[in-house]
DNA sequence: GCCATTATATCGTATTACGATATTTATCAA
DNA sequence: TTGATAAATATCGTAATACGATATAATGGC
């Protein structure tokens, strides 16, 4: 406990900070036509094991309940950027897969947001200190 | 450009990172009858220099649009958590102060915030340092 | 004093995660 | 094997909230 004007400083400035990256990354996702949770989705899957993801692991990822995401990935098949394949090992799952035009999106944002990361990393690792 | 896997597993990673403590700090801040808003409009106020928070400081900092800040203090306001005084240099402006109760409730959410980020640190400097 | 700008407010709307609930499949105990 | 419980995913209505469009009032430059 007892916090200075200090804490309180660095921890608003954490969430500017935080801020401004999740303002950052929605603009440019939606440059890219995608809603921010649909591309945190992508990426998920993108990074998971090899076709692992199935709707469970991205609710877990995203901190989402799963029918939340099902619904999310009901969204994201929709317009062509997965596809759901039944798994061969568990009828109740699906395996996410992203298509092409997914992949092509995602490498992009992710070079711009590895980018943007760097930049803010000196400021992060500052407000961090502080605390 | 040239994404490797290791860097979509460290985007992935850091969301995550994210999304935790977005997701610890939406509990505490609930358990207090705040919303995440709420409660990050009181921390920026507070972490103002004395007094000189406004409608539009808030909306600096929370990267809002002024009006939607505009309604985030009304209700700030009519929960007793903070007043708005009319500013004494410019008669379009409302000086924002924290109400007692306020204080305390965002003493203890900064205490356990604090805490939380120090446990968060180590992994997101470990993330910060992939990209 | 006029006009553009700034600070704040109001109202209707759209988005989206959720709760409640349902369906199908898997698992495990007896 | 059966039966019960749990897990994975889906559907639907709802609530929360930031926004766009718009408004009002105050400021400041000229």
């Amino acid at each position: 406990m007892d916090l200075s004007a200090v804490d309180y400083k660095a921890l608003a400035d954490f969430r500017h900070a935080i801020r401004s990256f999740l303002a950052f990354s929605e603009g440019k996702a939606s440059e890219m036509g995608l809603t921010p949770q649909q591309h945190q989705a992508l990426l998920a899957i993108r990074a998971s094991q090899n076709g692992e993801a199935t709707i469970g692991y991205v609710a877990e990822r995203l901190l989402l309940k799963p029918h939340s995401a099902s619904e999310l990935v009901a969204r994201l098949e929709s317009i062509s950027l997965l596809k759901r394949k039944p798994s061969e090992v568990d009828g109740r799952q699906y395996n996410l897969t992203l298509s092409a035009k997914a992949e092509r999106i995602l490498r992009e944002l992710s070079a711009t947001h590895r980018e943007e990361l760097r930049r803010l990393r000196p400021m992060l690792s500052e407000v961090l200190k502080q605390l």
